[in-house]
DNA sequence: GACTGGCACTCGCTACATTCGAGTGCCAAT
DNA sequence: ATTGGCACTCGAATGTAGCGAGTGCCAGTC
């Protein structure tokens, strides 16, 4: 059955009027706030409607009525106008993001910022080493039979492991190895390396080359190690029992293993945000809650994700502007370095 | 007034009680599960003297009593023993860090240990850098007229700063700054490069040295950058409501400022743990809680510090215990890179 | 046929009264 | 000094009643 226009606009009135207030809303409060131009009974026929169809429920009898998931998702798809950032909000991004000094500095600002921001749970991911070129390997010598391996990407990361060397070298060897090691790899893409080093140990004939190719594919490529920054978990303890159902627990303990967040990441774009609306989530315990994220990068490429969680009951216009607009000021600085 | 012998095992009893169920305790539960070999009456007077003194008190009036922060002191002090580690999580521990590849992710395994161990709230401070000496300095060329800078310690920290140069130069002098840069600073503690720095502008008459120094001094040792990581936030919202007064939010906020966080290892040394209780607490928003912390390093300098928060009402003397184990395998860690 | 005013009904919430029992303080007896 | 006994306190749990926001439905109107 086709909603008609009318049962749309109450739809948004029902969304827009339960995210301000928090609670559930009834007929004659809509009429009063919104100027629908028909009558609170006109409204509760189009509410029955509404609920057979699944967008809004009532949480009891005499209550009134609270979007389901579905609700929102209708909403967000089609309901929603975008929320253009203020100015204020704007100056806010600039200000806060110039100055970083060095990646760590950006990231754990812009989730800083944006948890500020949404007033929600923000996540970060550091630039992935999947999707990050090397721009340089450096070799430092720790001891005769130890090299600290240094790996500096394109977008910033800098990576280091140490490497036990089959024989004592000296020193002067090391420089050797060095350029051999950048001459090969620098700037090839991460993921394109294996065969590269293959080649590298190949050529060389040397078995500290084989130690370093050994400590090169296993933990900078094959486990490539993603890294995330969160924020503003106490902005979940602003819902708890209201919203959340006190299910606070398996949300903090959920954002704390770094492999559920980085699902959230799993098919972002640069440029259009993605949203998950509570049942939407694959992990169980963030069934509560809804993820707005999006893909950074210079320019339309994306190196990493970013993005927000909060409760269903989110400003969803609001949120993907402010989510879009940091990651496409992250982005740009990371290819300005 | 002097408390005799079973006024203290009363109180004892009365710690460890509470600790255990999170219930007030009465006098008949007491003299039930404790053998104090006298009858509950008797302990009601000892009660009414412990209340005098300000060691425990009652939540209303006709309820059991609950220690203070002042009874909790006198535990901690004087009354428990301590409790040694259990062999499985002694091997938990060496299980858990044995494998850790680099610095971060010696933190992280150990954050997340000390976390699970104790079920609270864990930090474990990175070696800070005003502690650390250089081990060696790295320039980069990333253009001609940009170097990047890397410092790495001895304690296995790496940082790197963007230098903008004065002006173009050839990759060849890269090399030469770089023998400079490290002849004089390589070895030396952090807190005593800064006059270092200055020797080596003077000598070498170069500006692009001058550049450098800029950034050594700015970034790397007046703003000497420290950093953190938690683990085990979940953990609060397991008493939320019932311990800490709903006072969850004002916790997690303190939980996510840095700078609130280092306080906490002000004082620290390694080897003997720092308890503070509630109100000895100089934030705020941890007056409700009690934080254990102790210093790492090798040997029995302190690089840094770690400890867990929690609710005051927590198991002292095995968290202590934990809180030391996991401080002294940390150590012995990183005396091996 | 769509909309509206009216009305009976539902049900969660709040307030108030009552009961129950764990725990206390005190006292007289040992 | 310790103890058994006892009156007392007060929070928690349970029960009851009234309120009111909100609903669903129906008959009437445009």
């Amino acid at each position: 059955m086709a909603l008609d226009e009318r049962k749309l606009d109450v739809l948004r009135a029902i969304v827009e009027d339960y995210v301000a207030t928090h609670e559930p809303v009834g007929s004659k409060a809509l009429v009063n706030r919104h100027a629908l131009g028909v009558s609170s009974a006109t409204v509760r026929n189009d509410m029955a409607v509404l609920e057979d169809e699944g967008y809004i429920r009532q949480p009891h009898t005499s209550a009134g009525r609270v979007p389901t998931d579905k609700g929102y998702r209708l909403f967000v798809d089609r309901l929603s106008k975008v929320k253009p950032l203020s100015p204020a909000e704007r100056r806010a991004i600039e200000r806060f993001l110039v100055g970083a000094v060095d990646l760590e500095d950006v990231v754990h600002r812009s989730v800083r910022l944006l948890a500020q921001l949404t007033r929600q749970v923000a996540v970060v991911q550091y630039p992935s080493l999947a999707r990050s070129s090397v721009r340089h390997l450096e070799l430092v010598p720790v001891s005769t039979t130890r090299l600290l391996l240094v790996m500096i990407t394109d977008t910033g990361r800098v990576e280091q492991r140490i490497v036990e060397l089959p024989a004592p070298r000296p020193h002067e060897d090391v420089t050797e190895l060095r350029r051999q090691l950048n001459a090969k790899l620098a700037g090839a893409k991460l993921v394109d390396t294996p065969p590269l080093v293959q080649e590298l140990v190949e050529q060389s004939q040397d078995n500290a080359m084989s130690a370093l190719a050994v400590v090169l594919l296993e933990t900078l490529v094959e486990r490539h190690e993603e890294r995330l920054a969160l924020a503003g978990t106490a902005n979940l303890a602003r819902f708890n029992a209201l919203d959340l159902a006190g299910s606070l627990r398996p949300i903090l303990e959920a954002l704390e293993e770094e492999v559920i967040l980085l699902k959230l990441f799993d098919e972002v774009q640069t440029g259009s945000a993605l949203v998950r609306i509570g049942d939407e989530n694959e992990v169980a315990d963030l069934r509560t809650t809804s993820v707005v994220s999006t893909g950074y990068g210079p320019g339309s490429t994306v190196v990493g994700g970013l993005g927000v969680l909060g409760p269903t009951r989110m400003d969803y216009p609001g949120t993907i502007a402010t989510v879009r607009a940091v990651a496409r000021y992250v982005g740009d600085l990371l290819s300005e370095r």
